[in-house]
RNA sequence: GGUGAGGUGGCUGAGUGGUCGAAAGCGGCGGUUUGCUAAACCGUUGUAGGGAUAAGACCCUACCGCAGGUUCGAAUCCUGUCCUCACCGCCA
């Protein structure tokens, strides 16, 4: 949520920095509704007052027992005016929440400009190309080959768009869950967290699905919770309405947790493999800290997200989204996109975003500030990894000539003595 | 699912219709004392919004989980709701 007082007093700055994400944003109607909401409560307030005094002069009237019928009336004559306001700046502060809460953050300034992802520039590159002295199979037909994963029956179980991991398959996901939080926690100083995986409504909002995104979430309870559909929503709400010592910041967070998505707006997309699905699993990084050190921070965090692909050399590269191509909360994002030697193509894996306060401020997430005052903390988070796409690129990369898949060596510990996988 | 108890400031916790934004303690901040540390003592210390101002000082309003209601007046009474805890039932 952007700061209302910020608009006011810079209206132009916001509609510019918005207008470089694309799209429509009303600041005029939020002004509007926000001149009429002071001005309602401006003539509240000042009744309020009157209405106070009154009533304090009547119990002192009474104590001394004196009649008090003049005084009473008197408060009767504007009660019904009370209400009135009372009402009218409920329902205008209500509106006025509303619209800022359908606005998306402002592009950081540094953010590039662009409209759309074919702006991104690329901000580096990690190990080169794989090359191979055959055709290199894609995912799927490995999958169907090593008997990694049983598309047919997840379909018969949950429909299109989820995948059964069987077998060699399935010990490879849960091997890589836990080499990701083995070394986030170990090497990286991240505490680790296991969350709910079912949300409250209000936790959707204060990092941002909510009130924009309903659609593309699993509700449950008749809209009262959802699944998560990233461990970023219950992770970072931990600390929501809280008040935090600037000495326990930052915070460095990990969590793995499956991630449910509805996908409307992409039916059709991606549908072969498991490039896309309605439930996958992922490894998350949160941190919270002071907008002094934020943007450091997210340069540490990114590289965090870099860092187990490296370790099991993969090739990958890094690009920074273009203000057109920005998540509605972030402020700035970096994204990892592993090569596919099957299709050829790059596949994001993480996104690695500074929110600024943005959710900070939905959440009422705060620190106590040296000189005693109270502000909104930043909060950042990447995938460190998605699962399915840095499951694909393993087994397309280290594909052999022979139809099997040599895994790299820092699984084996994960791998109970499996080095590669074979045909069945 | 049933019954009961409860949600008050950064934390603990008192407060059953008016003088309560709220006792007390802890913590924080400032000071005195102190060889250092510890302790003691004094003072100070909620949040948000609106208004005023060059900026302060200042004024007003709201907030005792949340939303309604009763009343001239609500932390306090009533209703609903969310959450927490205890016991019972059920259950991996």
């Amino acid at each position: 949520m952007l700061d209302i007082k910020f608009i006011r007093e810079n209206p132009e700055l916001v509609r510019e920095r918005l207008a470089l994400r694309g799209g429509e944003y009303d600041i005029q109607k939020i002004l509007e509704l926000d001149a009429a909401c002071r001005a309602s409560e401006t003539e509240l307030q000042k009744l309020n007052a009157e209405r106070n005094a009154l009533s304090k002069k009547i119990g002192a009237l009474r104590a001394k027992g004196e009649l008090t019928a003049e005084y009473e009336a008197r408060v009767k004559s504007f009660s019904a005016r009370i209400t009135e306001l009372e009402t009218e700046s409920a329902r205008l502060d209500g509106e006025r929440r509303a619209a800022l809460l359908a606005t998306p953050n402002l592009p950081h300034p540094l953010c590039p400009p662009g409209a759309n992802a074919s702006a991104n520039p690329v901000i580096r590159t990690h190990a080169v190309r794989p090359t191979y002295s055959f055709k290199p199979l894609d995912h799927v037909t490995l999958c169907e080959k090593l008997g990694l994963i049983d598309f047919e029956r997840a379909a018969k179980v949950a429909g299109s768009g989820f995948a059964c991991f069987t077998n060699a398959g399935a010990r490879l996901e849960r091997a890589l869950i836990n080499f990701l939080l083995d070394l986030q926690t170990r090497e990286r100083g991240y505490r680790e967290i296991s969350p709910p995986f079912i949300i409250r409504r209000d936790c959707m909002v204060g990092t941002g699905q909510l009130p924009k995104f309903e659609e593309d979430m699993y509700g449950i309870d008749e809209g009262a919770a959802f699944l998560a559909p990233t461990a970023e929503v219950p992770v970072t709400n931990l600390y929501r309405d809280e008040l935090m010592p600037a000495s326990a910041l930052p915070i460095k967070l990990v969590a793995y947790s499956p991630c449910f998505r509805r996908e409307a707006g992409s039916t059709g997309r991606d549908t072969r493999g498991i490039q896309r699905l309605h439930q996958f699993d992922k490894v998350e990084l949160v941190k919270i800290c002071t907008p002094e050190t934020s943007e450091a921070e997210h340069e540490l965090l990114t590289a965090d997200a870099e860092e187990p692909l490296s370790r099991l050399g993969l090739h990958f590269r890094t690009i920074e989204l273009c203000t057109g191509d920005l998540g509605f909360s972030a402020q700035k994002t970096f994204d990892i996109e592993l090569w596919s030697p099957g299709r050829e193509t790059w596949l994001e894996v993480s996104s690695s975003s500074n929110f600024g306060d943005y959710q900070a401020r939905r959440m009422n997430l705060r620190f106590k500030g040296d000189d005693g005052k109270n502000r909104f903390c930043h909060t950042l988070n990447a995938s460190g990894t998605a699962l399915p796409r840095l499951f694909i690129a393993l087994i397309e990369t280290f594909q052999q000539a022979d139809g099997t898949v040599l895994l790299p060596e820092v699984l084996a510990p994960y791998m109970g003595g499996v080095e590669r996988l074979l045909l069945c």
